[in-house]
DNA sequence: GCGCTATATCAGTTTATACTTATATAAGTC
DNA sequence: GACTTATATAAGTATAAACTGATATAGCGC
């Protein structure tokens, strides 16, 4: 199953923000997203051997627990892939950012007073 | 159908790849994509159509043509999307980075040689 | 070993979607 | 206005996957 089929799936994605937080047990999850979706204990129990043979969590036993963590591997490699669409809105970020200097700078000219504007600069992508 | 749903399938994503280089008619997407696929016309048309309904592809009338575009904004949420996990292997290229620089740092007191390093990434290949 | 808790798997049903062929729409050409 | 080119839509079919209830597996406490 492609990593994109993985995600496409709206209980999944749950699954994967709430790991994204921290491990949790199966059991948990079952509690947290089968009470938000409506489904079983068998229904996320599928979705965790979903990402499990996909590659985007990782168990581990504890006891009869399970506990799953997050593995960011196929997630990087989605990250990736939309790498080559992130020119697109990165350079308009850059064209705003101009836009927002110049507004400073003349702000700045008129009135010589302090500006705070914030402006924090877009992060650095690291490309690939 | 939800963002994720839409990148799912393997020639919707190959047509945004070939939509990221450039402005495409259908026919061109059609001979390109149904020829890699094997799909049809139709086949590609619907395809297009879902690209169309969910947001990820503009299209604009060129005589009987027409001329399809990609839109980045639901790319751009995607990314959002993954922005919560982006911090793990952020860290760990940063720690990579740190291993560098002092193995860098290291043979530079050994050797006192410079250390070229380019690490160019290979081109992605374009399977699905 | 027995019962309890936690989780996974099995078998079967339903539904969404990705195709197919056939056909409709629409703009250019003669 | 008929013909051709370019593209979309319609109708029907096949298949994958997301469920359900039932059951299997496995560790724990007694």
């Amino acid at each position: 199953m492609h990593a994109f089929d993985v995600l496409g799936d709206p209980v999944r994605r749950r699954i994967l923000e709430l790991l994204a937080e921290r491990e949790r047990a199966s059991g948990e999850l079952v509690e947290i997203v089968g009470g938000e979706f409506g489904i079983s204990q068998p229904a996320v129990s599928q979705h965790l051997k979903v990402l499990r043979d996909s590659g985007f969590a990782t168990v581990r036993a504890e006891a009869q627990r399970r506990v799953y963590a997050v593995d960011t591997a196929p997630l990087e490699q989605v990250d990736r892939w939309l790498g080559r669409f992130r020119v697109f809105w990165e350079s308009k970020l850059d064209a705003l950012e101009t836009e927002i200097a110049r507004g400073k700078r003349q702000r700045h000219l008129a009135a010589q007073d302090g500006v705070s504007a914030a402006s924090r600069k877009p992060r650095q992508t690291r490309s690939a």
